[in-house]
Order: structure tokens, then sequence, then C-alpha cells
RNA sequence: GGAGGGAUCGCAUAGUGGUCUAGUGCGGCCGCCUGCUAAGCGGUUACCCUGGGAAACCGGGGUCGUGGGUUCAAAUCCCACUCCCUCCGCCA
């Protein structure tokens, strides 16, 4: 959620970031709205004052004008609160300012690469596409899947799975022991407001699974709950930065790209992820998330798997978010670049929806922390990746090095 | 799921219709004092919105879990909800 003051003092600045995004935005309905809100809350406020001048002195209390004064505050009070409400479901439909730095463009054709990393593997033979391999192989299950639960479900067996549980676990150990992140597990389900604190309501309650019965919802990505942490806190003087990394299992309804991608695992109605997550003072935001992105990358790295990393122009930016990075792998046997993660500074945007604060110095105001979050890594295609970039002529899967220990075998055969 | 109890300014507590402009203790901060101690004295101690001012600062309104209601007047009375605690039931 922008400031409503920052949009009064720079409609144009707002209308020319909504414009480089793509999107629309109520703004004129934001402006009309705080106007005329503005103007009552003045004329409630005087009432009010009347209201306390007039009962200050019991002897001399006047019930006539006093009952007056009430029936007046209230109507008014109605008002107001009404035009609040209004306003307020205006400005969660406004999207994060993108950051100046970053470039504007019209769709993610134009996100410039920044960074390469690794080289794609020759194949003396044509490398197959992990679907192949996994029901080949019986690691993964697809007839199960939807036999279970429907289409884009699917279930891992045997070393698939161990090889899943493997990189969670190595991914957690890499960032809690050589990042700095402390290792978080929350809940899988969370309360409403914890949506529309991270920004996932009321904009997109489409795409979220959702309990009727008690209002829970189910997390699309960690990211949901480790925002909602500091919920209505003011963080203590020298507490920042927080980095906290979590695993959870994501929940999407993918109704969006219906059709699209539902061969193999790549995309599902839920998947595993490791998540990272800072929130920060906010001059230090944007080095953190280089930082952020450089802790995602190293996990690439160290699974020996090629990437490039791409800077998101205006275009292709998500709603919260002020500047993002994805890290696109290669995968040699379905021949395309895999998201495998998408690491975002928000600036203050969900810490103003979640009222997430801190103190700069012991008596010094409150200011909204940034925050930033970041995938480290996307399950299934981490491991589509592994599976065909380590794959050999005989159909077999080598481990990577670095999971062998976590697995306890070298090859999945 | 059933029955009770509770939610007050960082913590602990007082307050059951009108100087509550929310008291007190602890802790924190500032200052003073003392040749000594976790000593003494004084002051201060939240957040939001809003008006004026370059600023220090000054003023108005709101917040006693949340939202409604009653009243000239609500921390206090009424209703609903949320969360926590105790007991019972159920349960991996």
């Amino acid at each position: 959620m922008l400031d409503l003051k920052f949009i009064r003092e720079n409609i144009e600045l707002v209308r020319q970031a909504v414009a480089d995004r793509g999107t629309d935005a109520p703004l004129d309905e934001i402006i009309s709205l705080d106007t005329a809100r503005r103007r009552q809350i003045l004329e409630l406020e005087d009432l009010r004052h009347a209201r306390k001048e007039a009962a200050r002195d019991r002897e001399q209390a006047d019930k006539e004008v006093g009952r007056d004064l009430r029936v007046q505050i209230k109507t008014l009070e109605d008002e107001v609160r009404s035009l609040d409400s209004q306003l307020q479901d205006l400005l969660l439909q406004v999207p994060n300012l993108p950051h100046p730095s970053i470039p504007v463009g019209k769709d993610e054709s134009e996100n410039p690469v920044v960074r390469m990393w690794g080289e794609a593997r020759k194949f003396d033979f044509t490398p197959a596409p992990h679907w192949k391999l996994g029901e080949t192989l019986g690691i993964i299950d697809f007839e199960r899947g939807v036999k279970l639960s429907g289409s884009r479900f699917y279930v891992l067996k045997g070393l698939g799975a161990r090889l899943q549980r493997a990189i969670i676990s190595f991914m957690l150990e890499l960032h809690t022991t050589k990042h700095g992140y402390q290792e978080i597990y929350p809940p899988f389900m969370v309360k409403r407001e914890c949506m529309v604190g991270s920004g996932n309501l009321p904009k997109f309650a489409d795409n979220l699974y959702h309990d009727e019965e008690d209002d829970l919802w189910f997390v699309p990505t960690a990211e949901v709950p480790l925002t909602n942490m500091h919920r209505d806190e003011i963080i203590m003087p020298g507490s920042l930065p927080i980095y906290y990394v979590a695993y959870t299992a994501c929940f999407r309804r993918e109704k969006m790209s219906a059709g699209k991608d539902t061969r193999g695992i790549k995309r599902g109605h839920q998947f595993d992820k490791v998540e990272l997550y800072k929130f920060t003072e906010p001059d230090k935001s944007n080095d953190e998330l280089e930082k952020m992105v450089a802790n995602a990358e190293h996990v690439c790295q160290k699974l020996g798997l090629p990437y490039h990393t791409k800077e998101l122009c205006t275009a292709d930016l998500g709603f919260a978010s002020t500047k993002s990075y994805d890290i696109e792998m290669w995968a040699p046997g379905c021949g395309e670049w895999l998201e495998v993660s998408s690491c975002s500074n928000c600036g203050d945007f969900q810490a103003r929806r979640a009222n997430i604060r801190y103190r700069p110095t012991p008596d010094a105001k409150p200011r909204f922390v940034h925050t930033l979050n970041g995938s480290g890594l996307a399950l299934p295609r981490v491991l589509i990746a592994i599976m065909e970039n380590y794959q050999q002529a005989d159909g077999t899967i080598l481990v990577p090095e670095v999971l062998q220990g976590y697995v306890g075998e070298k090859v999945v055969r």
C-alpha cells in the first residue's frame, strides 16, 4: 500500500508509475474520496470538541444541546467510516511504485539478463525431459497424483521423494549456516489479514485456496506468513536486519494459467519452496536485495546448474515489488529456462499494509521497515533441472555432489 | 465441542457512569545529589490522525482486546466478535 499522503502530493508521479507497469489503478477516485474525507474529519473534530466542552461540567450540562450534538456526531461518524472503508479498498488495489533504477518495458521480453553462470552441458545423446525420466525410473507417478487429487498433482516416490527432501535440507542448511538466516517453520494456513498484509488479498483471491468455514487461507508462498511474523509490531532499535528462511509447501489454484505447462511437474497446485525473507532499514534494502540474489545464486552454483539472472522491467514486476530479479535455470530436456527464484524488494509497501515498523534509535519515532523476499529456491523446478542436467545415456541420474550425503546414493537408478 | 475466568500506557497492577486530562510500582531515559554499593532526590516515559511553524515546539481529535449500542457524559453499563487461561470431552 502506498502512503495516501504521498499519493496526494505526488499524483502525477504515481500515475506515471502505474502506466509504466502497464496496469491501471483508481487514482482519481482516491483523490476525490480523500478530499471529501478530510473535510468531514475537520467538521467531526469540531463537533467532538464541542461535546467534550459541553459534558465537562455536570451541573451545567444542557441535555438538549448534548443530544443534538450526539446525533450530528453519529451521522458524521458513519459517513467518515464509510468513506474510510471505500478509500481503503481502493488503496489496496494500487500497486507499488517501481524503483527509479529499473528499466521501463512493455512485457517480459524486455527483462535484461544481468548475469550468466555455468555452461549448458553438451550431450552425446538426446536429453530426455524430466517427465520421461521420472516415469521410467519410477520416481514420479503422475497417474496416481491425478487419481488422488486431480490434474496438476503428482506423487514423488522412492529416491524422487528422497532427492526432493535432500534439496530442501541442503538449502536450509546453506542459508542458515553460511548466509545468516534464521530458520522458521510457519503455519501453512493463515488468517485473511495476513493475506492482505502481504498483498495477496484482495486482488488475487482467484489464485488462493481457502477454507470457508474458518476463513483460513492456504499459503501460496512462505512469504505470506513471514511478512506477518512482525505484523503490528514495532521492532526494537538495533534488531534490524532480520533474516528468515522457511521451508513450506505452497498452494496455488493456477486458474490464470489454465492449460499452460500441463506437462511434468513444472507448475502444480502444490509445490515445495525454501523462501528467504528480510526486514531491513529503508536505506539498506537495495543492498540487501543484491545479497539475497547472491544467496539464491549460490544454491545454483553449489548444485552445479547453469543459470542466468534477469532484472525485471516495469511491466513484469510483481504487484508489491519495487525491484526484482528472476533466476532461471537451464533445463536441457524440455529445452527451456525455468524460473527457480524471484527476489524482490517490496520497500515499505507490505510494511504499511501489515503495519510493521521499527525504532531507529531508542527515542526516535517508529518508521516502516522495508521487506524483501526471494525463493531460495523453488523445489520442483530445481528437481527438474537436476534430473535433466545430470541424466546419463542409460536413463539414470547422477546425484549432485553436495546432495549425496543427504540422499545416501550417488546415482538415482 | 461444553462450562467457567480474563484482556488497562514496555512489564505488573488500581480503577464498576462525571477533576480518568487513566493512578501506583518496576523497568527505561534525563538531571541533581552523595567519598562507596542493584543507594537517595526530582523529572520524564505509548501510538495514530490533524492544524500552525524552517525547527525546537504549540494546539485539536482518537485509542483502556476489536466492532457496535445506551447516555448530556463510558475504561466503567448492554450486545456481538477475537485472543488467552483453567476444567471436561475428543484427538495425531
